[in-house]
DNA sequence: GACCTAGAATGAACTACGTTCAATCAAGAG
DNA sequence: CTCTTGATTGAACGTAGTTCATTCTAGGTC
């Protein structure tokens, strides 16, 4: 039978992403450890390099997934958001918070995992990247028509980064212990400032 | 004579500090070694554990020197600023930017050194975040004399999060090779819209 | 079905860490 | 000078990720 050789690699593949994926969101990144792994998928320490280039590429194909969830996450919230678009801005960002805070540990993968130095990214982290960034760019174009092109970009990734660091720097607090139900609030006010709409007293 | 050996074990850990810092500065928290540090000190290995318990107390005594130099910069930016008091808002986050991408991997060792999950961070760190904050506080009271103070808290601290956002995530693209002298555009774009002021064209 | 071969699978071994602790050394008292 | 105490030392330990000579096996050939 040909072929069966590619399959069971394939299989590998796949089961040695989910253990790494269910590892990392109960340990965190720096809870997995090859030897568990191969442990776990009842296969040999050497074989999880027959599979990925070194640990690096296994936690990059668990935050391709992660990401893709994310974008469908997000994209799920707009689709039944609220025609206006402060509110789909809104609805957005706390899809993009509750997902951080209900994956903690496969969120902080994402941006925790060390790229060599000068080197790019992935193109699925770029393809997701730029999903994400579509989404926001509509609204904020509705929002702002006499906006100019270039500068609606940048407002995009600026709106975007000041949400991701709220929702960063809040669910760090909370790890610390510090009470933290405030990131939404503090998003729905950044939004609502920066979008002209006055705060609700 | 009494104090000698006190004196040359204060000694032995400035010494530690400097060196800690400057290669945390040059190639990055997870270029830290114990044995280069020894190596570096002309100390013994394990004469790095008398002074501190482990390497993440050394890395902790880096962050305090650089937080602290962090809130000078800052604070020497505002003290120069203009009266207005978004001005005086763009002027700090600025600042905040600057000294992020000149001390980029000491900047980034404050945030990455990983804290035992659920302990509260140090006195010190607590007290440097306290003075940054007061003086994003005040600007923003001055320009929204009737928000409540619970509120004012909230924007407070989400618009800390927002600019370490941008910059977090500014200097990552820079790093991977993305031009982005546009931080400080997207900084002012984003204090602007938020403080009221039209944006310049 | 027996044989052969390419390349996959294996896991002991290697390197590189942080950290420890039994052995060593030296400072100050008597 | 000797003794005692506590600082100092660095070899050794535990735990990582990664490698690679060896073993095994799938699948083609006669």
């Amino acid at each position: 039978m040909a072929g069966k050789v590619a399959a069971r690699r394939r299989a590998l593949r796949d089961e040695l992403i989910n253990i790494a994926e269910t590892t990392i969101a109960r340990d965190g990144l720096s809870g997995l450890r090859a030897r568990d792994l191969a442990t776990k998928a009842g296969c040999a320490l050497g074989a999880i390099y027959n599979v990925f280039g070194d640990l690096n590429d296994l936690v990059l194909a668990v935050n391709a997934r992660t990401f893709h969830t994310l974008g469908t996450d997000v994209a799920a919230a707009l689709a039944d958001a609220p025609r206006d678009p402060t509110d789909q801005l809104i609805v957005m960002s706390h899809a993009y918070h509750h997902f951080a805070a209900t994956h903690h540990n496969l969120w902080r993968a994402l941006f925790d995992l060390e790229r060599p130095a000068g080197e790019a990214p992935p193109d699925w982290y770029l393809a997701e990247m730029g999903h994400l960034f579509s989404y926001i760019h509509d609204p904020l174009a509705a929002l702002n028509p006499k906006m100019a092109p270039d500068e609606l970009i940048l407002l995009t990734k600026a709106l975007f980064s000041s949400v991701h660091g709220i929702v960063l720097l809040g669910l760090d607090d909370a790890s610390a212990g510090v009470r933290s139900d405030n990131i939404d609030a503090m998003i729905s006010l950044i939004l609502k400032q920066m979008t002209g709409t006055k705060p609700l007293s």
